[in-house]
RNA sequence: CGGGGCGUAGCUCAGCUUGGUAGAGCGCCUGGUUUGGGACCAGGAAGUCGCAGGUUCGAAUCCUGUCGCCCCGACCA
């Protein structure tokens, strides 16, 4: 048992705080709200980006780079997006300090306009794309940007809510309605299979209500997540726009039928918080446990040994162990990098995935912790008596089960293919639980009491009413998380109404 | 932004009620014994007690202000 970990029963907030501090993932930062991402989860963060990335260039997407000030003005064109916005705006006011006359620094430089620091992007690129479309041949426009932005929250939590995030946004003008549509859900259906696929994250695709949508969209549509204290996590949204932001910015071009006409955006973005998502879907009481295709390490191999005679036959033993795994180029080329008593191997460079040696002389046990809170998908264990026999005992960090196999048959195909099983295992365990947490509620008295006594997601009739909805979260703190893609096609009671209605909505509390 | 709690060594905190030389554990450094799941012994370094005023012979301690953090609420990727 992790001594630097409270138990998730115990208290799953400070486990998770636990975790990634014990992880090394983020730290507080001077500046309220503001987390610093240390380099073990900035590594994780860098392996979502290339992953996405991959996936945004073959949808048909390209980068680009967008200012993080923007005017005030900009923000107020559209009506809703100003009024969701508002509350959680940093103000940029002053461009410069003078001295007083007490020789103390004070803002000068009044701007004429005050520049509002990005919380989203839709209105400079709104801005930007109506001087980039003219014609019909113009569109679609189909940019993607990483960057951070900021909302000035009440409340922050690490990676799930942070006044400064790191996200991408993508941003799309097209000529039609329908192919807007078609844009907002292809890209759904890209975070959807992103989240299974690289973080074994299942998730619920689906609607959001009036009282949940992004301000200023027609339509936003989201995928959910169920974490382990059974409150739900919005891992990623797409909005279709509409003309909405075409009409405040003036997004205009000649159509086919040479009459102008204002075009149809999009907006999706997905954040930093993939990372919290991921920490509380996967992480036991031991630490994090990080899914297999985004770990930045994904084997660690452990020296055991006393004195010096016993270093030299386990170091020269793990040489041969390292060289199976990433090949003799590899360990020619490390051996270039200057390192400490810590090796690092790439084992995938497409991945920047490592193999590390840990040739530190401390006891075999801080290792193991060490790399076990780190969560490192497999370690291999060598000492004198695995050299003996010529083997290296492998050990799965998901359930510690472990292994003992031969120098020979550890090898870079073998590790990929524990890996891609691993992988396998998490996204089934993760479904199952969600699936278990899944739970359906004929009444709202039994909405009520699945939510005090399991939480977890209830499925259930339910017409979307932004009054109930709002009775709904004054009563059990809880939201229609979204109105899943997934329909029964039956007919059931509405649980506010009483009417009949073949709406069914997902609702939990959430994060 | 409202309610509550808290700022003392890198970390977790004691000391404050009742003002009088700055403390503990962990971590860190050195040496030794150790090393197959969080070792032990000895020694050592380390803090303008969040900041600014005030009261006092004397303030970590009392008073005022201020900044920040955490928790709970309202708000939210």
């Amino acid at each position: 048992m992790a001594k630097n970990i409270k138990a998730r029963k115990d208290d799953y907030a400070q486990w998770y705080l636990d975790v990634i501090k014990a992880a090394q993932l983020a730290d507080y930062s001077p500046v309220r709200g503001c987390m610093v991402i240390r380099p073990e989860g900035f590594s994780i963060w860098e392996a979502i980006q290339r992953d996405l990335d991959r996936r945004f260039k073959d949808t048909g997407h390209v980068n680009a780079y967008f200012p993080l000030l923007i005017p005030q003005s900009f923000l107020t064109k559209e009506a809703e997006h100003v009024e969701g916005f508002a509350l959680e705006c940093a103000i940029v006011t002053h461009s410069k300090f003078e001295k007083d006359a007490d020789g103390k620094l004070v803002p000068a430089g009044k701007l004429e306009e005050p520049l509002v620091i990005r919380p989203t992007s839709e209105t400079m690129i709104g801005h930007m794309y109506a001087q980039w479309v003219q014609s019909y041949r113009d569109l679609p426009i189909l940019i993607n940007q990483w960057c951070n932005v900021m909302r000035w929250e009440m409340r922050t939590r690490l990676f799930l809510r942070t006044a400064e995030f790191l996200w991408q946004e993508g941003h799309t003008a097209h000529e039609t309605a329908a192919e807007a549509e078609v844009e907002t859900l292809r890209m759904l259906d890209v975070y959807a299979d992103f989240a299974s696929e690289a973080l074994a994250l299942p998730v619920v695709k689906g609607r959001k209500t009036d009282s949940e949508k992004f301000p200023g969209a027609v339509t936003t549509y989201c995928i959910e997540a169920l974490m382990q204290d059974g409150k739900a996590l919005q891992a990623g949204t797409s909005h279709d726009l509409g003309q909405n932001f075409a009409k405040a910015f003036d997004i205009k071009f000649t159509g086919r039928d040479n009459a102008i006409q204002h075009a149809w955006t999009t907006s999706w973005g997905v954040s930093t918080r993939l990372i919290g998502a991921m920490i509380m879907a996967h992480s036991d009481d031991d630490g994090l446990v990080i899914p297999p295709r985004v770990a930045p390490i994904v084997a660690a191999i452990i020296p055991v040994f006393k004195g010096d005679a016993e270093r030299e036959t386990v170091m020269a033993f793990i040489k041969q162990l390292v060289a199976n795994l990433v090949g003799e180029a590899e360990v020619a080329s490390a051996a270039k990098r200057s390192s400490g008593e810590i090796q690092s191997y790439f084992f995938d460079k497409a991945t920047d995935q490592k193999v590390i040696v840990d040739g530190r002389d401390v006891r075999s046990g801080d290792k193991q912790f060490h790399w076990e809170q780190r969560g490192v998908p497999f370690r291999f264990e060598v000492g004198p008596r695995d050299v003996a026999a010529g083997v290296t005992v492998m050990k799965r960090r998901l359930d510690r089960s472990k292994e003992s196999l031969a120098l020979a048959d550890v090898t870079a195909d073998m590790l990929r293919a524990k890996l891609e099983d691993l992988h396998n295992v998490m996204l089934a365990k993760a479904t199952a639980f969600r699936d278990e947490n899944t739970r359906e509620a004929k009444t709202y008295d039994e909405l009520k009491s699945i939510l005090e006594t399991n939480g977890g997601f209830v499925r259930c009739y339910w017409e979307p009413n932004t009054a109930a909805e709002a009775k709904l979260k004054a009563d059990l703190k809880a939201t229609v998380r979204c109105i899943p893609f997934e329909q029964a096609g039956t007919e059931g009671t509405c649980l506010h109404c009483g009417k009949p209605t073949k709406t069914q909505v997902l609702i939990a509390q959430a994060y």
